[in-house]
DNA sequence: AGAAGGACCAGTGGTCCGTA
DNA sequence: AGAAGGACCAGTGGTCCGTA
């Protein structure tokens, strides 16, 4: 329906970094393991098997070179724009950005055709599968890092545009960063769930092309803080109900 | 409400069998592999570390003691039951087994409330999150084999109760074992689904009670087997639509 | 033989952090 | 500095098969 259309909205090219290839370093003990401080609970160890290009190999020299066999592609980067606007330059706008949600449940309705036809189990939100389908239909673009990131700005355009849009035009003018408008989607969702029961998965649930996302976990936890912010807050002698954003 | 009535169902006392300890054989390379032959796809590995009693260790000698600290217990094997009737000896009857499935919906209302309580994500299922808990408040005769094993006993039990009674009655008569009952419960569900557009998926998220349980994979692959045989069937010249079970 | 369940494994949800 | 995403990891769904 609206997907060819919204595609223009994606800057032709990609930006370039160069491939890595990986050497394994399998068995090789403790060594290259780094602690990393927890926020919560337990600490996580992580190994990373990371090499530059191999030295011994011979490698292109021309870093500026057009499709080049050698060159890994990445997504140009989000930049806050108003509704409609195309983002100039090496940048994506945030139409492009809501419309690779479209595409996403796009893929979604696929692979659930597909579950259907061979009496298999059927995914109901976007899954590890969905973004397997899209990689293997040529939609590298899509990833699960990226759209869990910004889910919750999603959500926010679904469930009340003009909010949306209105952020979206604040944060431009104030020349706000991507990472900036993005924290600022959460305040508008908490509030929407305060109004509802603090219910924030129904919210989702109850929205047709929200229900195929899960909740995040950061929205999650901000809505349930708050929600025990505002409940000691009525609780509180004379305070009377008010809600009170302490945690913003 | 009919949880604490139903437990006299269960025989008291347990079979008792050798507690295992685990002896670390980690690291000992492909010791101790063995090949299996898949039914589909791909052939698996597995690795088992088993260790009967430490032979240098002391140990009892009399089998039979009660309460020994050194017995691993298991349940009592079921047996086909009418429907009313305890089963007798070291045995346990089928609404015994019936019950542990309200017991394990308990379990899930308990860990959701917990979860909301919390703000956390809320399973609306079954998961290895309810058979844990299951097991830490001690009900450690629930275990996820186990009920994955007879959901669909259980299914059949929740939607047509009588035709569930009539296969325990006429298995029973005939003096048949639990195995050939439980395949037997399969055909009567196939038949339902035929009748509903074969949506087992609907069946089972239609029912309060059977909601919380996956649709066994069985299940679902004997229901999408008839499927694809009565379409098949029915335009086939001369067929007429009639439904021909050719896979039981 | 028939059956209960410990323990395994492929693929999941979630997101860190090496990268540019 | 701000940002995209490969790749990791703890815990999942599913059930095999060593056990008695």
């Amino acid at each position: 329906d609206t997907t060819n259309a919204l595609d223009a909205l994606s800057q032709e090219g990609l930006s370039e970094e160069p491939v890595q290839q990986e050497k394994e370093t399998m068995g090789s003990g403790g060594g290259g393991t780094r602690e990393v401080v927890a926020t919560e609970k337990k600490k996580k160890q992580r190994r990373r098997k990371v090499v530059r290009k191999g030295g011994d190999e011979e490698e292109d020299e021309d870093e500026d070179e057009i499709g080049g066999g050698c060159e890994r592609q990445r997504e140009h980067p989000f930049i806050v724009t108003e509704p409609g606007e195309v983002a100039r330059g090496k940048k994506n706008g945030l139409d492009y950005l809501f419309h690779l949600y479209e595409q996403c449940r796009d893929f979604l309705i696929r692979v659930q055709n597909i579950a259907k036809e061979r009496g298999e189990k059927c995914p109901t939100k976007v899954t590890n599968q969905v973004f397997r389908y899209a990689k293997k239909v040529g939609a590298s673009y899509i990833n699960k890092p990226k759209m869990r990131h910004y889910v919750h700005c999603y959500a926010l355009h679904c469930l009340d545009e003009d909010a949306s849009n209105a952020l979206r035009r604040a944060f431009k003018e104030r020349g706000e960063n991507v990472g900036a408008w993005r924290q600022a989607c959460y305040k508008p969702l908490v509030t929407m769930a305060a109004r509802q029961g603090w219910d924030i998965d129904g919210i989702f649930n109850t929205h047709p092309r929200l229900a195929i996302w899960y909740v995040p976990t950061k929205l999650r936890q901000l809505c349930h803080a708050e929600r025990s912010n505002a409940a000691a807050s009525s609780s509180a002698p004379g305070a009377g109900g008010a809600i009170i954003a302490h945690s913003f």
